[in-house]
DNA sequence: ATGGTAGGTTGCCTA
């Protein structure tokens, strides 16, 4: 038996509440990190996910934002904010340990333009969380940082670089912070299994045709501790959730573990 | 050619 962890980005809870039911029963991943939930912790829809057999650990709030953590498993709370800065009230982290993982669900600001303030606050928040996984890594856990980094880490990881060069997500500086995660030794899950893969995107625009064009992005990533990389038995992108209707721009990502 | 789409704190902001 394996455990399996997906991320997905699903662009308001409310909206995509039928479609990750769906997906939850046909799928069955055991541990779940939701991303822009776009609704508060109270209007999280709780009794839904839990009627098919998860725990729930949900850090919202209203209108932007938001993350959870979906487990199988009864899941310790360890924290709901990334550390390091005290007045940013944006919800976009929850760590908890759960099935023998500590696991945490992010949501990376976009950080358009490149800039504004929204950039600096980008960059800021990632280097937070490098410092926050510095120390996650000083422990013995498997972890598991799962979600939507709105980092493409590498050329192959774009449709088109020349058509990305001047966005936040694809900017020197944002690549820069996501290397530096990786030197900490975290491994991109994906990565490690598929090198160079092409085409693996977990992302695609709703304007301009672009999942029928294939016009894609790979920014929803699962890093992994040594000790989480040494378990990884799998890990695949389903492309099914984005290909119908009213989907999410974004799509799962979904690894697999051997029990610890 | 500064468009196009989707969702929310909606007639504008974020992505």
């Amino acid at each position: 038996m394996s455990i399996t962890v997906a991320t997905w980005n699903v662009n308001s809870i409310k909206a995509r509440l039928a479609p990750l039911l769906e997906w939850l029963r046909a799928a069955r991943p055991d541990i779940v990190l939701l991303q822009e939930l776009k609704c508060t912790t109270e209007a999280f829809p709780r009794a839904q996910v839990e009627d098919l057999g998860y725990h729930a650990l949900v850090c919202g709030q209203k209108g932007w934002n938001g993350v959870a953590i979906l487990s199988r498993f009864a899941i310790d709370p360890i924290v709901d904010r990334l550390p390091g800065d005290e007045q940013d009230a944006q919800a976009r982290y929850v760590e908890g340990f759960t099935g023998g993982l500590r696991v945490a669900a992010l949501y990376a600001p976009n950080g358009n333009p490149v800039g504004s303030d929204k950039f600096a606050y980008k960059l800021r928040w990632l280097e937070r969380l490098r410092r926050h996984a510095a120390e996650l890594l000083e422990g013995d856990d498997a972890v598991v940082l799962g979600g939507d980094y709105n980092v493409i880490p590498e050329p192959i990881d774009c449709y088109d670089p020349e058509a990305w060069r001047d966005d936040a997500l694809f900017h020197p500086e944002s690549r820069r912070a996501f290397r530096a995660l990786v030197y900490l030794g975290l491994y991109d899950a994906f990565r490690a299994l598929h090198p160079d893969e092409p085409k693996a995107y977990t992302f695609w625009d709703y304007q301009g045709r672009a999942f029928q064009l294939d016009h894609g992005i790979r920014i929803d990533h699962l890093l992994l501790s040594p000790q989480a990389l040494d378990r990884l038995e799998r890990v695949a992108i389903d492309r099914a959730p984005r290909a119908r209707a009213h989907a999410s721009d974004h799509t799962p990502l979904v690894a697999a573990f051997t029990e610890g």
